[in-house]
DNA sequence: CTGAAAGCGCTTACAG
DNA sequence: CTGAAAGCGCTTACAG
């Protein structure tokens, strides 16, 4: 029982351990114990090892405000979420994504900053503290646009950017590519091959680029093949994918396939069809541009454009890496694939 | 064009602005201009319009890493999520509740700092480092567990903590309660109340605290009101979650009510269930401990917890902010409310 | 190979 | 109210 009653918990209580401490009881200075712990030549073997010791005997940590301040990269890449509300139905595909690149950033000894924002200026602003912050090296951008602010910002300071699904490429700006007009040519060949000859598209926000991209690789594929082509605008809000189904089964030609542009608008779309008596894949064929748990488990289970993110982020990852290092850095494949399960079939 | 040909690209190229710039142009000491930027008393209001002028004319930033050195507090609070694919079933409710604290944290001014992990002692790692480095003030911990090893080693350390789900408090430690009880006694009441007597529950992992929770409430309801039930470990792996819906409906007296620990769960559960040609809720009353947009979508709709996670999001933030700050911040209160869908009914 | 010193950008006592 | 200086914990030329 001391006498520090009313004393308030101070987690900085504890004095840190500098170099300073361990020069003193090693006998050096605390540039010789610089020099030993960053493993630069400078210092005897003997010398070196016996400041090793001491530094760990000391439990000494460096500061990392310190080594920030005399110009130390941070190590770190930052990635900003949109915000939750629009991402729901993309959200298996976020967590893969960041799964691949931390497991690539990781090796190196870099790690990965997470933020979440409520809209693009949020985002933009985020990117300029971190950058002005010295946080981050380097920033991720998913989801590009069209005439994308974040990236005129980003290319404007000058900072370290790589674009998931860009094309753009610059001093410090490079694009991972996405074969979006390649995943719709197998989602329709595989319709296409099964006998189906109109087929409708339920979209995703057509803000975002890759969804223009998708768009005109579905029409490209209708005309050079004579399919009965239908684009719909659905959103991520589920519900305008239900009320997009309800139109196109309403025609009086209605198509005999689906193809939804998530996981979520899939489900909503084939429990509105069940709803409507439609029976999938009997009388409609339904595919999502997105595998997930759900798809295997639902009744029928959903074929689905199984994506790899996990190594999309991977490739983000390295290509940042090789950005940052100037060097080249080992490259995976992407491979998008489409799984066949029960609810695409022949048209009747 | 100048003769920079082959210099490599420099994020850093930019000479920093600093106060002694400021000093320079404003004609003061650079002291006077850390006291005016600061809003701290000791030079005159035309001294002080006259530097804050200069300091947004150069666009002065102050350097993060200088100010950290000195011993200012990051403003930053951590949170560590774990693995995804062992939290995709709780996705929408991570997504909910980190823009419940980024709410209240952005008010104030503070920063959510995220990081995913691949287990608990990656976790640990990754806490000892922001401890370490002067990175958050404070952390969230979510999903504790019996005799936690996080809490163990962040209380050790004496770093603010706040454990969303826990019992514990210490002067550096604060929990969050989180009525799991009451939530199983109201989808209990719920089903009780329709009239089912044989009950089953598809808990998830049981290493963590709020499943024996909610098993203990399970139980207990059951006990107390003369009801046939029955536990089922599920957790998060949804083939678990099918396997246990085929062994409860082979018994000899199936349940007729099933209540699933989320909502991957009970979709999993659903679709077996119209596998085996069951029908919800006619046969069987499904609960999902978990709202979605799946929830709402699917066919038949699903009666769900819902939890409100935004609040509880913004009321861990709260409770951080008063640790640290040594004062109440406003709480918001938080409510669970089952919604009631098309899979719960009255049994036959 | 080692020591002494300057400097990164800020804050904070301490004199005037 | 203002100036001059020390110090936070490190790194890095520069002498010896």
């Amino acid at each position: 029982m001391t006498g520090d009653h009313g004393a308030v918990a101070d987690p900085r209580r504890r004095k840190r351990v500098t170099i300073a401490d361990i020069a003193e009881r090693a006998g050096v200075t605390s540039g010789a114990v610089s020099i030993a712990v960053n493993g630069k030549r400078g210092v005897s073997d003997a010398t070196r090892a016996r400041i090793l010791e001491v530094a760990k005997e000391l439990h000494w940590r460096p500061s990392h405000a310190a080594q920030t301040l005399m110009g130390k990269n941070a190590e770190t890449i930052g990635l900003v979420l949109s915000r939750p509300e629009e991402v729901i139905g993309e959200e298996i595909f976020f967590a893969k994504f960041i799964a691949g690149v931390q497991s690539v950033l990781s090796e190196r000894g870099y790690s990965l900053q997470l933020q979440m924002a409520a809209d693009i200026a949020a985002e933009i602003a985020i990117h300029e503290n971190w950058i002005a912050d010295g946080r981050v090296d380097g920033v991720l951008v998913l989801d590009p646009r069209a005439e994308d602010p974040r990236l005129k910002v980003l290319a404007a300071l000058g900072h370290p950017t790589i674009v998931v699904g860009g094309e753009t490429e610059s001093d410090t700006l490079r694009s991972v590519h996405v074969d979006n007009a390649g995943s719709m040519r197998l989602i329709m060949q595989h319709l296409f091959d099964l006998g189906h000859t109109r087929i409708a598209y339920v979209s995703g926000d057509q803000s975002f680029w890759h969804t223009q991209q998708r768009m005109d690789a579905f029409s490209a594929f209708c005309i050079d093949n004579g399919v009965w082509g239908q684009t719909i605008a659905g959103n991520f809000d589920p519900s305008l994918a239900k009320d997009a189904t309800r139109r196109l089964l309403a025609s009086p030609q209605p198509p005999t396939a689906l193809v939804y542009d998530s996981d979520v608008m899939a489900i909503a779309g084939i429990s509105t069809l069940s709803g409507l008596g439609v029976a999938v894949p009997a009388d409609v064929s339904v595919v999502s541009w997105e595998d997930s748990t759900t798809c295997q488990v639902l009744h029928p289970t959903l074929t689905a454009l199984n994506r790899d993110a996990v190594t999309l982020g991977k490739i983000a990852a390295a290509e940042m890496l090789q950005l940052l290092a100037h060097e080249p850095v080992e490259h995976p494949p992407v491979h998008a694939a489409i799984v066949h399960r029960e609810s695409t079939a022949a048209p009747r």
